[in-house]
This record gives C-alpha cells, sequence and structure tokens, in this order.
DNA sequence: TGACAACTACGAAGTGATTCGTACATACTC
DNA sequence: GAGTATGTACGAATCACTTCGTAGTTGTCA
C-alpha cells in the first residue's frame, strides 16, 4: 500500500498541489517561505518522494518537473484514517469532537459541517 | 512546549491510560496484544519517555511504576492540533469533514456530534 | 546460603529521515 | 570557446527511533 509522507514531504507535496507540476526550483522556492534548505536538500528528497511513488516526474526537460501522484484529498484521508486508528481507538466521532472543541472555527465553517452531518444522516436511514 | 509521542510511545501511553499506573512488566503484557517485542525494549521506551517528561516514574518499589503524565484527551488534542497544521492548513473544520466522510459512524455518534455542534453555534453569538 | 527469578541500566546495532557537499553534465553569454 | 550559471546524481554525516543483548542488582525460597 501507499506509504504514508513524512512531514518534509508533506510540505513539498503541500507546494505541489498549490503550485501544480513544478520543477525542482519552482518547489525549493516555494518551501523558502517556511525555513531555509539548501537547494539539493529539496532535490534528493523530490528524488526519494519518486522513488517511494509520492511524486511522477517527468524528464523532458533538463530542470525536471514534478508532480504530485495523489490529490490533496486523498493523502488527508490516509492522514485523518491513520490519526483516528492511532490515537481515537478507530473512532472518528470522537476525532471530530477534539477537532471542534481544540480550534475555533467560523460559523460559516460549522454551518458546513452540519450541512455535512445532515447529508450522513440522511443517507444511513 | 512537550514533544509529540511517537507511534511507539503513543501506543505505551495507551496501556497507561487504560490501566493507570503499572510497572514495566504490565505494560509489556498490556503491549504484547499488538505486537511481540522483547522486555527490554518496553523498558527502555519508558526510561526514555520518562527522560522526555512523557510519564512519571515512581521508583519506591523495586519494580518502577509508570504513570502517563498527560491526560488522554491533551495528548490528543495536541494530536489534532498537529494535524490540522501539518495538513489542512489550520482549518479544524476540513479536518473534521474529512474524518466524517472517511469513517462511517453510528447515528448515536451523529447526535453527539451535532450536540457539540449546537453548543458551539449558541457560544459564538 | 546458594541458586534462581525478576528487575534496572546501558551500550550498541539497525533503520529511516534529513541535510549537505562534491562531482559532473548541460546550457547560456560575451 | 572560455567561463559562468543552472541542473542532476550520489555519497556521507547526522539525528531520532526502535530493538535487543549483556551486565549487574535485588529479592525469594528450599
Amino acid at each position: 500500500m501507499k506509504k504514508r509522507p513524512t512531514a518534509s514531504e508533506l510540505e513539498i507535496l503541500d507546494v505541489l498541489w498549490t503550485r501544480g507540476p513544478s520543477t525542482v526550483r519552482d518547489v525549493h522556492e516555494g518551501l523558502a517561505a517556511g525555513k531555509p534548505t539548501g537547494y539539493t536538500t529539496t532535490l534528493k528528497l523530490l528524488q526519494i518522494m519518486a522513488d517511494k511513488g509520492l511524486v511522477r516526474r517527468d524528464e523532458r526537460q533538463r530542470a525536471h518537473v514534478y508532480e504530485a501522484r495523489i490529490p490533496r484529498e486523498q493523502a488527508q484521508s490516509q492522514l485523518v484514517r491513520d490519526l483516528v486508528d492511532k490515537a481515537f481507538g478507530g473512532s472518528a466521532s470522537r476525532l471530530v469532537m477534539h477537532a471542534l472543541s481544540s480550534k475555533r472555527s467560523s460559523a460559516a465553517e460549522l454551518a458546513e459541517i452540519r450541512r455535512t452531518l445532515d447529508g450522513l444522516e440522511g443517507k444511513r436511514k
């Protein structure tokens, strides 16, 4: 099965999801905001991620172009599932309640959650 | 602030949360269900966790007694916050919606979430 | 008391993630 | 065409986590 991205890999994926297919330099600059690292560090990470299958590499140009192989939503779901299994005994709803209480959400967000909830309850009967 | 527990440390904390203050042997046996490891492995982990401040150690008995230093809920909130920051751009509600869709929850659980939601919306105006 | 059992302490190996330096190839510019 | 800028590849150092073996201590009991 797919491997979970590490924290660093996730940052890179974030750049790729936001900017779309990018060269190493693009990614490196997109990363620079957060923390300064060497160019070759980013390069190496991308190479490793290509080996792991997290990104696809297009070598047709001299500056290779990297692209995330899974959409953001899928990775997020994976991460949520891991956390639920690891720390909430498999109960997603307990995670939901923790998330709701621990971080403030806007009224609009709460409304959207309510809609999601409505949809789920409708489906289940 | 405190360091995030690793996956292994979380398993140990889980045992401590469930059984309360325990000796190394207790923890080791509580762990055995999941995966077989050597006794000294568990011992070492507990020692490391004591160094990190994740557990408290009572040395009055020959068999030291370990106890989680933070309650389960607090650790869970920490983990949720980490995930939200790392993968959901700080938006807890997006995590909530992912969690709701990715794992099936019972009607009772959904109702409880709805109550939590009611409480939050009431407070915010 | 002598042998055995249970416990802690600690060093060290193995693995994976991260970081970077160096080497080398390719393009660009005057 | 020489020199500079920009790329990729790759080896190696470092660090954290996990695992275990060995050594030594303390308690138990026939």
